[in-house]
DNA sequence: CGCCGTACCTGGAGGC
DNA sequence: TGCCTCCAGGTACGGC
């Protein structure tokens, strides 16, 4: 599902299709896309819009447009795609359309499960948004900081990992990866975690997101890049959905737990919690 | 304030 | 074959 990578692919992917256009109009075709935003608002800010650039914060797709307008920005949530096209699509879950001047075309904000949002950055965003932590893959993510993070929370670190506030993009995909790969237990509470083991996780997280981004992002069933390609990360993934394999580090069995709500896969052999002393 | 559980939503998988 | 139930999960929100 959309986290950091399959974003970041995105805005990579749209890029150079999108700079230097302009957006003739906005179509909101579905009543819960629009619904953290006035509906004929987000329609008028991007009415005649020239694109100045895209970016992304956390998991969200940051539209800038020209001449003092406010940004629209995008979250896929769950099953969200941004598919370009040259005419209609033949899919019914089409909730919005960017219709494309210069050349024409269409970028269709196409969503199953209808959990997406589009909104306008012009004060009234959520406070989801407004309260992203820091970027992990940018340079202010150092361990110092991470460090700080982790010591002022108990919750269990895979948990931390999810919360947007602390740190931005993760879900749970990458969260579950970034433990095996620092060897770091998920149920360990945040603050617990020594020096080494901090240490190892800032390193994971960066390694495994970086690989992801590399990889174009992980594609288990609804995420698609622009031009409808899966990402090619879902072979690398080491335990996510893997119940019952064995550990490609260790050999032994791959376990499935629920933390809050959430299934977490881990190797209950090397990713074993620090010993007591 | 911090943390937790639940709602939101639909398609696909699995049971019988 | 078909009907039913359950599960996936990011974020908003209510409750404690």
């Amino acid at each position: 599902l959309p986290e950091l990578p399959e974003v970041e692919t995105v805005v990579r992917a749209l890029r150079p299709v999108l700079g230097e256009r302009r957006i003739q109009r906005l179509e909101l075709l579905h009543p819960r896309v629009a619904r953290h935003s006035d509906p004929a608002q987000l329609e008028e800010a991007a009415h005649g819009a020239a694109i100045g650039g895209l970016r992304r914060r956390g998991k969200y797709i940051l539209l800038e447009l020209e001449g003092g307008r406010p940004p629209i920005a995008v979250h896929l949530r769950m099953s969200g795609q941004l598919l370009l096209s040259s005419g209609p699509l033949a899919s019914p879950h089409v909730r919005a359309v960017f219709h494309l001047a210069r050349p024409e075309g269409r970028l269709n904000f196409v969503d199953v499960r209808t959990f997406g949002t589009l909104f306008l950055l012009d004060g009234s965003e959520p406070e989801g948004f407004r309260r992203l932590g820091v970027e992990p893959l940018s340079s202010d993510f150092t361990v110092e900081r991470f460090a700080g993070l982790l010591a002022s929370s108990s919750t269990e670190v895979k948990s931390f990992l999810l919360r947007q506030e602390k740190v931005a993009g993760i879900g749970n995909i990458y969260a579950c990866e970034a433990c095996h790969e620092a060897k770091v237990h998920p149920r360990l509470p945040a603050r617990l975690l020594g020096r080494t083991r901090v240490q190892r996780l800032h390193a994971a997280l960066q390694a495994v997101l970086g690989r992801a981004v590399e990889q174009m992002g992980t594609t288990l069933s609804d995420f698609r890049r622009p031009d409808g390609e899966p990402g090619n990360y879902g072979n690398q993934l080491l335990v996510y959905g893997r119940e019952g394999e064995p550990c490609p580090r260790c050999r032994a069995r791959i376990q499935r737990i629920v933390q809050h709500g959430r299934s977490t896969f881990f190797c209950p052999r090397c990713q074993h919690p620090p010993r007591r002393r």
